[in-house]
Order: C-alpha cells, then sequence, then structure tokens
DNA sequence: CACCATAGTTCGCCTACCCGAACTCTCCCA
DNA sequence: TGGGAGAGTTCGGGTAGGCGAACTATGGTG
C-alpha cells in the first residue's frame, strides 16, 4: 500500500476517467494517448499496476480498476477538482489555466490539506469546470446533464459543465459569455453543416459539433 | 537547465541553508544527516550536481554553491516558506505542522502559483517561524537577531525567530506564550546547569541550551 | 614523522519509469 | 478459412536516484 507515486495516480485516474463523460473503455492506446505515453510504457505500466491489484487486466483484454485502484483514482480526483477551485476562488486564475497546475498538485497534497481546503471552500460539489468533486466516501455527485449537441431545436437548458480539454475554447466560451450557469436556447440546428446556433444571454453563437459536445446542459423537465 | 528535480532542489535547499544560522560549512555527512539519505548517496549526488554546474567541490574538499545553484536554492526556500506562511494564514494549521507539507509543495508549484500567493498574502517579509522570506530578486531580509542563550542577565528583547526543526518545541514554546513578536527578559542565566530562566508575559520559563539555542531575539539599542 | 580514526569516495546493485524496435495476438473480411 | 492490419506485448537499454560494503584520502596525535 504505502503511498502511490505521481505516475502510478496518473494511471488510476486515466483509467477512471475514461469512462465520467464518454463511454469508451480505456484501451492502451487511448491510455498512452491520454497520458503522453508511449503504447509500450503503457503496456508495462498496466501489467505493473495490475500486479500491485490496482487494475484488473488480461493481456491483450479490457482494463479495469479494482475496488482499491478505484479508491485512490477517486481520491486523487478529489484533489484534482478541488485544487482548481481553489486556484481560481482564491488565486484568481482563469478558468483555462487551472489544469496544468491541479496536474502537479495533485500529487503534493496530503489529505489533512485537502480536507481543510475542502472546509475553507465551503465544500463545493463541482469544479470551476462543473465536474463534479468526488466527496470523501467515494460518492460522486452526477448532474443530470446532456451534451449541447444533443438538444432539439428550441429547447432550453443550464450550462452545467464544461469540458476542460482544450484551454482555448475555454477562453472563447467565456468571451461570449458560455459560463456555468448561463441560460441557453438552441436555436436552431444545421446538421448539414455541422453546427449549432445557440442563444447565450442577449447573442447569438454557432458552435461546431466538438465545440458542441463540449459543452454540458441540465434542461428542466 | 529545463527544471531541476525535487532531489536536486532538496540538496541544493540544503547546502544554501547550511549558512544561514549557523556557520558550519556543509560536509557530506552534515548534508546526509539533513537529507536523510546515506553517506554514500550524498557523496553521488554532489559529485552529479557540480557535473550540473550547481555545486562546486573538489573532492575531500568543501561544498559551496555556483551562482546559478544559489539562485535555485533561493527560489525553492521562498517557495516553502511562503508556502508555510499560506497554510498557517489560509489553512490554519500550526507553526509545528506545516514544515512537512511545504517540504512537498516547494517541488510541485509554479512560479505563477508562489507569485500569487506572495501578492494573495501581502508579500510577508517571514514565515511563521520568523525566517526571513527570500525576494524574487534573490534578496533576502536578515533580521538582526541573535540566539536567546547570548544574551546576559536582565537584558530584554522580542523574540524573531524561532527554529523549526523540532515541532515538539514549537508547540511547548507556543503554550508558555513563546511566540513570535513576544517580548522577553533574561531573569537569569544559571551556567552551571546550562538552563537560561527568561520571562515572557506574565510568566517564567527554564530553558536548557538546545531550546534557548532555537530562539532568536532582536535587542533594542 | 608515521599512523590510524574518520570522513569521503567508488563500486556493484536495486527500483521505478520511460523509450523504440521487434515480435505476437485478435479479429474482420475476402 | 486464412490472411493481414492494427493493437498489444516483450525485449534490451537508458536515466535518476537510492543503498551497503569496500576502499582511500586527510589530518591530528604519540
Amino acid at each position: 500500500m504505502t503511498t502511490l507515486t505521481p505516475a502510478t495516480q496518473d494511471y488510476l485516474k486515466v483509467v477512471w476517467a475514461a469512462r465520467e463523460w464518454d463511454d469508451d473503455g480505456p484501451t492502451t492506446t487511448a491510455l498512452a494517448a491520454r497520458l503522453g505515453l508511449s503504447v509500450s510504457s503503457v503496456s508495462d505500466g498496466v501489467k505493473r499496476l495490475t500486479a500491485q491489484g490496482l487494475l484488473e487486466h488480461a493481456p491483450y483484454g479490457s482494463i479495469g480498476l479494482t475496488d482499491e485502484g478505484r479508491d485512490a483514482a477517486l481520491a486523487v480526483v478529489r484533489k484534482h477538482r478541488l485544487i482548481e477551485t481553489f486556484l481560481v476562488e482564491y488565486l484568481g486564475y482563469g478558468w483555462d489555466e487551472v489544469h496544468d497546475e491541479a496536474e502537479v498538485l495533485e500529487h503534493a497534497v496530503s489529505d489533512e490539506f485537502v480536507e481543510r481546503l475542502a472546509a475553507r471552500l465551503g465544500h463545493p460539489e463541482r469544479d470551476p469546470h462543473g465536474d463534479p468533486i468526488p466527496a470523501r466516501d467515494g460518492t460522486v455527485p452526477r448532474p443530470a446533464a446532456v451534451r449541447l449537441s444533443a438538444l432539439a431545436e428550441g429547447a432550453r437548458g443550464v450550462v452545467a459543465r464544461v469540458s476542460d480539454a482544450e484551454p482555448a475554447l475555454l477562453r472563447y466560451f467565456a468571451q461570449v459569455g458560455l459560463v456555468l450557469d448561463a441560460p441557453v436556447r438552441v436555436l436552431a440546428r444545421r446538421e448539414l453543416v455541422g453546427t449549432v446556433e445557440v442563444e447565450v444571454g442577449e447573442a447569438a453563437v454557432s458552435l461546431g459539433l466538438a465545440a458542441a459536445d463540449a459543452v454540458w446542459v441540465t434542461t428542466e423537465g
């Protein structure tokens, strides 16, 4: 057990994250891409973590977390998202700037630190991008949200989550007022050219498929 | 150059620290003790950092910092002490609890983070133990303090710095009111038995040599 | 001045990670 | 059903950093 190395924690986090919003199960190649490592390194790594009892993996088969691995992954995700929240709330970072900093800090803060931080921040349930913050007991508050790209014309909703994968996109969203809790309405879907016209506040913005996939909204009713 | 590894930063920090309050120049054995490593590891490590141009060291000779090494060491110390200050100010840690946490975090925070933190804390000049916080330009504000153990009978002073080497001692000091900026007076020096009687607030406390060495005071005039 | 305790160094070895190159498995499709 | 293409694994090798055991230099003392 002892404490897991940063590399180990990253593997677990990425395996867990693979199923959070998209349903593609984690493959060696996908993990390699997410971790920025070579495929052979990940194959090694997965074998290592399997031997440690953190992952379940038969050669050439699917990759999954053991209970112990899942607990560790959630602890890391909790740290990551609380730290992101702190960076925005206390240090005034932009929501597009917090990911990399949190990526490092999540491996450095103690449990004591993160619990004091959670208390100080008022035990938030979501981070600056709307991603749910796992509770200490492993519960993950799951907002009932759907992709903006899935809404029908005329449908209204409230922004509940924005993918933090592309900082530049986050900056653009903030600029047009597409922020957490902003009310939105789908003005038109232009399937042919692959865009969605969305009303945000007073303005109308046009989003491509990738961008509309990055935004999740809750609809009332 | 790139960025220095945590281990490298620790070596540099400890070499720098060896001359901050005591004048014993750093030796291989002393560094090993401070770093919690074996002597052979440190001998290796010093050779590695010398090859990198961070330390100056002739075999069997003295160990010193190059300009580049000193800059890096001061950057780490700055981070460490600002983080300690933050832990006490924002998260409510006790002054005896912050060292280990800061020891890890100092290697994880970015320059951006630490500068935002410094600004948020009001650019403090000293950490919770009274240790001076190096400025970004490498300046170290040096309080004109002397060891409590060096004061003559009857001399008055104000606590300016307390060594953070022993958390238990810090807890005791806090308990008897011996905190930063507390006025103190030497009631008696009992050279024979190796103690000093000190007045702190209303109370008189008796300190052994090691304890009296851990406290630094400024005297007026 | 020679000697030996002590401090410092070298040596072989270990773990955790990472890599590219070469090999192997799976599974779909002709 | 028998290839392949592509995904996955294995292999040899590299770096950083750590360790104990064995060796060597330094410098104070008889």
